[in-house]
DNA sequence: CTGTTAGCGCGTTCAG
DNA sequence: CTGAACGCGCTAACAG
């Protein structure tokens, strides 16, 4: 007798739901065993020299015809594996510390009470990744780790030990940052875009020495001695490489006395406030340095307010996370810090690493790329 | 004679792979069933009530020791659900027509000369997915779909299919897109985010006709009569829409012969280089719309290098997309589309659509909001 | 209150 | 070359 299995869909009444086709269901149409069919559309099998020639034609148009496509979950529980890769992005909790740390607040992250905005610095690092894992046939989940009342650190591993995803992506590391080690534990592949915050693990960033570095040395040929550096907070390793930069630049050129620097400016406006106020003050600096566009435009801000004209009378620089920001401050001369394309060889290496194949450069630095545009020129003349 | 399962980790050399605990070790361990343990668990059982009370503490702690977590694929076939919604993010195949329609080009989307570029209008939607979704616990995953050699639209309907997700996001609608009958084919729940193409489906979005509206009567209070109306193309209902506002307006007004209306004007820097010929002609607006800030900053720019002063000469006012884009132009006067907010709630909707509850309000219309920032003013007395 | 049994859908042995 | 049987890890029935 036959077995009345579900998902046969005979005509009468039943569920409304299409109940999607199985490998049984079209075996059982074409007159075959659901591991002929599976190896068949798996192309497990010489491809046509077998007598299954005319088999398989039936085989695959069935399979067309019956919408079948194979159920993920059954796949990735047979396979252990999913093709796909996990990037975690954390939310801050209002006003605690650092998940990551001791008592410091995270970076460049949602605030709880701007519900669902994200950091644009994000949108590159997305770009970038799903480009890459587009390659690979790897879909990318984003894991928003944290919450009001979840510890973004345990969500993390929970991810990590459920096997929802076969590699993972974290970014924004900060110095003593936890997550590297989490993760080792668990034994999932990942891969750090950004600065990695000590040797032997698998990294693609910038050279923020070199950014910091060339910034000042740029400012410094054009004739630039008072140069105001914004930095990134220094509990990001990105913050701290920049310093380093800054520190060998200011050594090399003799800037001790006049070189001012401030990593301790946050992010929205302030750097137009501080600057606001910094040009009342005497022997204002005839260079300004921002360590992103918007931080850029802030400053561009405060020096149209002080009457200061870009760069006839201050020079402008800054670094460029987002191209698109290109379209916004298109006169702005920048260091390209180049995220998408960290974050696009940070997902062609996780794919590498998913696929077992064995990675040989673990460290990358991509070179910060100097695009003059015309906001930095020779101080005036006094 | 004991089994020599897998997974046990006994002392000798084997895998190096920690192969985690699963839970037939953790009910090993303890002393009981499997299901015993997944009842625990899943607190499928009367809390503490039960005389396990104790068996309950051994098995969590050992739950706990062994760092188990369940495997999700294993979770996902035995429930049905995978807990997570896909977004469909599209690749346009370069030079080919758009995917959803026949012989248009598919709009905001990823060109494939400028890798891992992602529209910057992606950003305020996965920000306001994820969001909403983090809320029910419910991953996001970007499906990017299509690219040089596959066709998005079979692309989504395999991943539809493949039940990887339960639920997807499509957003960016064009006037008569397939995407929606092809969806409901496979049963799979889903949201508009955006405008929906005709009643019946689940959509949130924009009121693109009170935006267009609203838009043209704000200038007009203002005094304005000669406006230059930049819009989405009209392939995307969202231009259409907004034309309808701007119809509305313009016929209520009584400005036939003073309205100008574009919408053909590529993304880029096109508006900027099209409004500058413009200037060049006679009789130039008093006010200028465009259709986003990019494009604003580009008006603004042709603007100054012909010479004219926003508001003075020129008023100037733009959809705001997205929030921190405010930061880049605090001087501008918007229309706050929301999209953030839209792709909060239609992240919301599936939610509650992916657990089964029903759905009252099946179409959300959020109103465009004003925000006077000073771009706009009286036009100049002649 | 607990253990046993039976699948979920698929890929992959191993006999025929 | 093909089919039958098994197992991936987990949950939900059903007995005890």
């Amino acid at each position: 007798m036959e077995k009345p299995k579900l998902g046969e869909n005979h005509g009468s009444s039943a569920g409304r739901k299409p109940s999607p086709a199985r490998l049984e269901d079209i075996a059982a149409q074409v007159g075959v065993s659901c591991s002929e069919v599976s190896r068949v559309l798996n192309g497990r099998v010489r491809a046509g020299k077998s007598v299954a020639a005319a088999t398989q034609q039936r085989i695959l148009e069935a399979a067309r015809a019956m919408n079948y496509s194979p159920h993920r979950a059954a796949q990735n529980l047979v396979l252990g594996r999913t093709n796909t890769a996990a990037l975690m992005m954390v939310i801050n909790r209002a006003e605690e510390p650092s998940p990551f740390l001791g008592a410091q607040e995270a970076p460049f992250l949602t605030a709880e009470d701007a519900p669902g905005e994200l950091s644009p610095h994000y949108h590159e690092i997305i770009g970038g990744l799903t480009h890459a894992l587009h390659q690979y046939g790897i879909h990318l989940t984003l894991a928003r780790c944290g919450g009001p009342d979840t510890d973004p650190l345990v969500a993390m591993e929970q991810i990590a030990r459920s096997r929802m995803c076969d590699g993972m992506v974290i970014t924004d590391m900060l110095v003593d940052d936890l997550r590297p080690r989490i993760l080792e534990q668990t034994g999932l592949p990942y891969v750090i875009r950004g600065t990695s915050p000590s040797a032997g693990k698998i990294a693609v960033g910038m050279d923020n020495v070199a950014v910091g570095y060339q910034a000042v040395r740029h400012l410094y040929e054009r004739g630039h001695r008072r140069i105001l550096f914004y930095n990134i907070r220094h509990d990001l390793i990105v913050g701290q490489r920049r310093f380093e930069g800054v520190c060998q630049a200011r050594d090399e050129f003799g800037l001790q006395e006049t070189l001012e620097y401030r990593a301790d400016v946050e992010y929205k406006d302030a750097v137009y406030q501080t600057l606001l106020q910094r040009l009342q003050e005497p022997h204002i600096p005839t260079a300004v340095f921002a360590k992103d566009e918007i931080s850029a435009l802030g400053a561009r801000r405060a020096l149209a307010e002080a009457g200061l004209r870009v760069p006839q009378d201050v020079s402008l620089m800054a670094c460029l996370n987002a191209p698109f920001m290109r379209l916004v401050a298109p006169d702005l001369t920048v260091l390209n810090v180049r995220q998408n394309e960290s974050a696009a060889q940070a997902g062609t290496l996780l794919a590498r690493l998913m696929r077992g194949e064995p990675v040989e450069k673990r460290q990358i630095l991509l070179a910060p790329l100097l695009e003059e545009h015309g906001s930095t020129a020779p101080p005036p003349k006094r």
